[in-house]
DNA sequence: CGCATGTCCGTACGATGGTGCGAACAAGCC
DNA sequence: GGCTTGTTCGCACCATCGTACGGACATGCG
């Protein structure tokens, strides 16, 4: 495994240290990544930033999900404070969060859509 | 299970639709999103980015994880052609790809380093 | 040449995450 | 009250992923 215990180039490391997000906040921000880095619950996003809300059946007909899965994508969002769900009767409907996070909105859904538009030059 | 046929709100839905991407471009996006999406290999980008080369023992070193886990974590992000490998000897030399993603870089890094710093506001 | 070093790879293990099924529950409708 | 519908939950299954370990390989050094 060797130890490697001193620096090929010591300035570099200290360079790369200081600008490092430590593993804490590294993980608060990737376990949000984390959650919109799925297909489904990432479309969901895109559905409700379209029609503004709908409810748990619509959503599954309009990404031809089945309900389950739907239901499980949109709970994970709510938990983690993304969405927001208002009942009525015995219907859910969802629509974004009010505090939805601009900077996820702004250069996650919409830059990346058009990364997906653009398409694939990523590999070398 | 109930099937759900019926749309409840037959225009959302249809709104929803045409703004929503395919499964298939959504999945690729996300595969994307996956990689970043993990404490390692974000920090590696946010080192890479700050120190613009540097070998595996030393990315291990500033990361304080394991030179397994680097390594790791760079082999995915060389397969998907994040990063670029410069090998000197027996030594291999990182850096971000040449046609590295700008949108991924301004908007994810940069954006979402600020998200992380400003901390949590996301839970309602 | 033999030995240590830096990195990589194959494998196995443990953890985590998404899906489907069945049941529960509340609410409308007859 | 019964029955159906929309949604949620608990559970078990399966896939996937990250890590540690051991060994491989190439390279520099004496």
């Amino acid at each position: 495994m060797s130890v490697h215990t001193h620096p090929v180039d010591r300035a570099a490391v200290a360079r790369a240290r200081d600008r490092l997000p430590s593993a804490e906040v590294a993980s608060d921000v990737t376990s949000v990544l984390t959650l919109i880095a799925d297909p489904t619950r990432m479309r969901l996003l895109f559905a409700l930033d379209a029609a503004e809300e709908l409810c748990v059946g619509d959503l599954a007909l309009a990404l031809e999900v089945s309900e389950d899965a739907a239901s499980y994508g949109l709970r994970m969002l709510r938990t983690a404070g993304l969405v927001r769900r208002r009942r009525e009767g015995r219907m859910g409907f969802y629509r974004l969060a009010d505090g939805f996070p601009e900077p996820l909105r702004q250069h996650c859904l919409l830059r990346l859509g058009e990364m997906g538009t653009h398409s694939e030059e990523d590999l070398t």
